[in-house]
DNA sequence: TTCTTCTAATGATTTGAATCATATTATTTA
DNA sequence: TAAATAATATGATTCAAATCATTAGAAGAA
């Protein structure tokens, strides 16, 4: 990867839907590109906190990334991630608000960084940008709104189904077309669905008895994905 | 009111702090207010229903409404709410998306709505106005994101509670400067805080009974707010 | 390697809150 | 104004899932 061009991974890597700065100019490119950041982040280690100012937008170049709020006691809940190719903070950016959660390394991730002021002056100026960023918020709250709906009705079998293809989605399969490709501990995928860690377990092991799933270490394979879908009474 | 001029209730009505259309232009006010519509929905009248095609923004010049999510078999989730001054279906009309939330008047209410080509016609040559939507939708988002914790972490009290304070919040008191100016039912206010009513109306009790607050009908009166802050558990 | 710590797995117990079952008011609307 | 319907209220019961407790296995650190 050179330095100093404007090397956001969903450009160069045509893999990747989100091609959120492909309506950039050649100068507004070149603006963005001088003194970006370039940060490495080991797996575990945290990108920013929940509550601390914004000053700038993180730019998953490579990695995996998990966003999660504190609640009661300290509880984690995990609100959301990022994959390659996505961008970071654009939210507190935009909205001149704390970050209103932590964004934590889920595995050793490359990430770049863009100036706020740069940012923003592109976005003043280029409206496709503004309209793209509208794209995103509208699809981050619409994912809310539906996690809201599973966590408050959804039995906990329900949302581990549902979490397990929610992982599947986001960060696809392994080589052999099966095992999600992503390591998260029984307590992490508890975060996500908003239950315990043992009800996890268990879960988890009644999903692999019923061979929906099969389970080797940390690796999760699916098995049987139509009927985990119908299992967790997703319909969209 | 006159018609043919845009009377969007945030810039007429300097009480209210979303001042949404503020920044458009006489040429740009004058392209919107032409043939808006304006309409009335008595109280229970359902504006737009989620899975539906949006076809135009939705100003609220007076009333009350709440956006509703279907979930597991048929259970509501009241998602949000607006007010005087609001602006409904953005997120859907930007994003080109099927409204993903129903919106039903909360009691008689006066709606204006501008089309959909119009606004989009405006919000392309006006970037500050698609910054004010950015700003709106992160608000809703951070919303969303919030009472999924809540909903995931908090007890039954906690979040009867915290709705009672977020209605309040919303809607503010009647002249008296204590009772909370809307009307909902038992089932509605389960509703919000993902609970059942039973569960509501007990909780209502016991909130009475510790004097938080008083039950005159369906009219609450919070008599004691720092203390229902206190057992809300919220810190923000 | 061994020690320590983190993670996973299971069993036993408790509990918050949903559900079921009826009354008792309020509101509609016929 | 009566009849019908919807909303509120409470008690009894059930149940899903959290919590507590303990053991076993993995993974890092010294």
């Amino acid at each position: 990867m050179k330095k100093n061009t404007i090397e956001i991974p969903s450009c160069s890597n045509c893999g990747n839907s989100k091609e959120f700065f492909c309506n950039l100019s050649e100068s507004e490119k070149q603006l963005l590109s001088d003194k970006k950041g370039d940060n490495f982040y080991k797996k575990g280690q945290v990108i920013f906190y929940e509550g601390n100012h914004a000053n700038g937008l993180y730019c998953l170049y490579d990695g995996k990334v998990k966003l999660t709020k504190l609640g009661k006691d300290g509880k984690e809940q995990i609100v959301r991630f990022s994959k390659n190719g996505d961008i970071l903070g654009y939210r507190s950016l935009l909205s001149d608000e704390p970050y209103h959660a932590t964004a934590t390394a889920l595995e050793d991730s490359h990430i770049c960084m863009i100036s706020k002021e740069k940012f923003l002056q592109v976005v003043e100026q280029n409206t496709k940008l503004s309209l793209q960023v509208i794209q995103l918020l509208s699809k981050d709250l619409k994912g809310a709104e539906q996690h809201l709906i599973d966590v408050a009705q959804k039995t906990v079998k329900e949302r581990i189904a549902e979490s397990l293809i929610l992982l599947k989605n986001t960060f696809g399969y392994l080589a052999d077309g099966k095992t999600i490709n992503i390591n998260m501990t029984r307590s992490e995928i508890a975060d996500m669905a908003g239950t315990s860690t043992e009800s996890t377990i268990r879960t988890l092991a009644t999903l692999s008895d019923e061979n929906m799933i099969a389970l080797d270490g940390k690796n999760i394979i699916i098995s049987d994905l139509p009927n985990l879908i119908r299992c967790s009474n997703t319909y969209d």
